[in-house]
DNA sequence: TATGAATGAGAGTTCATTCAT
DNA sequence: AATGAATGAACTCTCATTCAT
């Protein structure tokens, strides 16, 4: 049997989207330990039986679920950052840093608990391994299209998406009190410049 | 009764520690929700009721282990970069790098179930959403003694935190194939230098 | 509705024929509680639904199954021992041992089986219960017609087919380490060629 | 963890025999797969978490309860075998017969269950393939200890128990309508005297 | 004070059967 | 007549916490 069904008929697919619409909204309201099957059930709208139909078990659904999630998010974030012509440095990262943190904001919690399902369990390490370097090197192609090749550019990309990041972790959850936001945002975004222009 | 008891005999100290030590080591291994209070106690060598004699509950374990932990690590790591005399930034940089990732070896899953458990659960954010604060502040107060003394500090040492954390992960679990680690490590050193010394 | 439906239509009678078949080979690769209704129909090419409409429920299938079986081996069983011309004892004695123990060589555990659900379950035991008679029956009436005539003839078959049976469940499945099959054979010959000469 | 827990204190020892009964009342009145934990925990008078404290699993609890029952019952029937002094051949045929028809009187359904089990589950067979050869050996023992020694002993006796364990099913359970006991009975010992006397 | 057996609600998952399509 | 998705009660097993000893 497969992990997950994949399913032709309309109805179906609608039902599955409902699974992991529930299942998401609830491992981010509460976690992947304290979220239960019989509830996701419910709130998709579907009895328990149905949901082992579609999802092998629950952390099929967990998997499921983010990868959508992530995928959506990132395909989301490439176009907006493909759309700038002419190709300004300074504009591309002002863009990068607000369309990366508002695509983010909702669920700065559910991320930081699949970092830790990442390295917890050894399936959706597998499952979720490769998905951040395609992010990495997709952001590179990006650059060099646009004339920014220099050495190590997958380096510089990935120091710059890590300074992203915790702008969004200040942004949406963990805010430091004696950090000023907007001071933090400027310095992210004068390194990341300063990394790709040279 | 108080969520964790305080021990003044001997006895209870060490008993106290122990159940510290065994519970850190399980966190470690198994995270939190796989860790059970029995294997604890066991491994402790202590009754389960002697256990929830010295903390009200599972998460009072948690809380505690990992605040020794963290106090225990940022307090060697600053006593090392002390003593460098005379100062050097880039030696400084270096030593930090080293120091950091070199303490942070071993557990470095563990630190990101612990960034999940602080988003998850109320008590365990309230705990430690001071404790990087101070560490941020007690870097800052060493630099500034050693003259690194400049507008907006306090924001440059977070970003440098940030990317050292970033090595240390890249180090120890979640590596990258893509990534060249020597390279990315010099790209930190540099921009993190680079955000002091200006 | 009736317990079993019977067609009349060729199209109906090779789908019935199919179920049967595809629970009999799962029972007997995996027993009665670990067969599912589901894996049954799947197997037969045919719907769950469909399943439902041949046989009321999964019990049905299981003793039309092994009534079919049952059936089957004892016709072949009877027909080869009928063909003994002319009629020797000791000859007639070697072909039914070697004949039963072929015919039932595969379905060893099966038949274990089948006999705990005689026992467990007052329907499977209803329609059971006269089957072996039967056969004791047939095999007495084969002997009388070749001139075996005695007292007792019913009672003295009885035992020889439980010493026969026990040389087939020795053969193939519950083998005893420090038991010699050959002795035990040529035991069992003797015995019953014994009983049955008076 | 050990698949049964080996209670030392008398009351636990009294728990873990509630256990043992309840389990194995069940398992006779029911069958293996219709009898729940729960139910045997009620039983007990016990909660579920308990019962799980003594015994891995279900299937533990299984094998430990058939164990007890049947070597207490070999025991009892060896026990009283061996007191027949002097020693007289029929006179043995008669006491083995009547004893172990009596002393497994309440339990043939169990029997047939127990012998489904050995030839499905691995585990199970494990436990119990030794068992029965055991049994075998005493009885030989016991019949040599006698000067009734000859060749192929051990498969006599084999035969031997095989008959008289076709005579309790008779009795007890699978009741054959047109098949006389008495005459069976006396046929059966018949076969008994004569194989063990040569 | 210390023990560790006991609790029992609640977890994930299965599957015989039904019924809208 | 045929489908197979859906049902949901029932299953086995776990574990944080308590409390009689």
């Amino acid at each position: 049997m497969k992990d997950v069904r994949e399913p032709v008929q309309k109805r179906s697919i609608e039902k599955k989207k409902k699974i992991l619409d529930a299942g998401f909204t609830l491992f981010c309201e509460k976690g992947y330990y304290k979220t239960n099957t019989t509830e996701i059930a419910k709130r998709a709208g579907i009895s328990t039986g149905a949901l082992y139909s579609y999802f092998k078990d629950k952390k099929q659904i967990y998997i499921a679920a983010f990868h959508n999630y992530l995928v959506n998010i990132s395909d989301r974030l490439l176009d907006k950052l493909s759309l700038q012509q002419p190709f300004s440095l300074p504009d591309f990262v002002e863009s990068w840093i607000c369309c990366y943190i508002d695509l983010y904001a909702d669920t700065s919690r559910a991320l930081a608990q699949l970092r830790m399902m990442i390295s917890e369990d050894i399936d959706i390490n597998r499952h979720f391994s490769n998905y951040e370097n395609e992010y990495f090197c997709k952001i590179t192609e990006l650059l060099t299209k646009n004339d920014i090749a220099q050495d190590d550019l997958f380096e510089k990309v990935y120091t710059c998406c890590i300074l992203i990041d915790a702008l969004r972790q200040e942004k949406s959850a963990f805010s430091h009190d004696s950090l000023d936001f907007d001071i933090f945002k400027k310095q992210v975004k004068k390194t990341v410049i300063g990394l790709l222009s040279d």
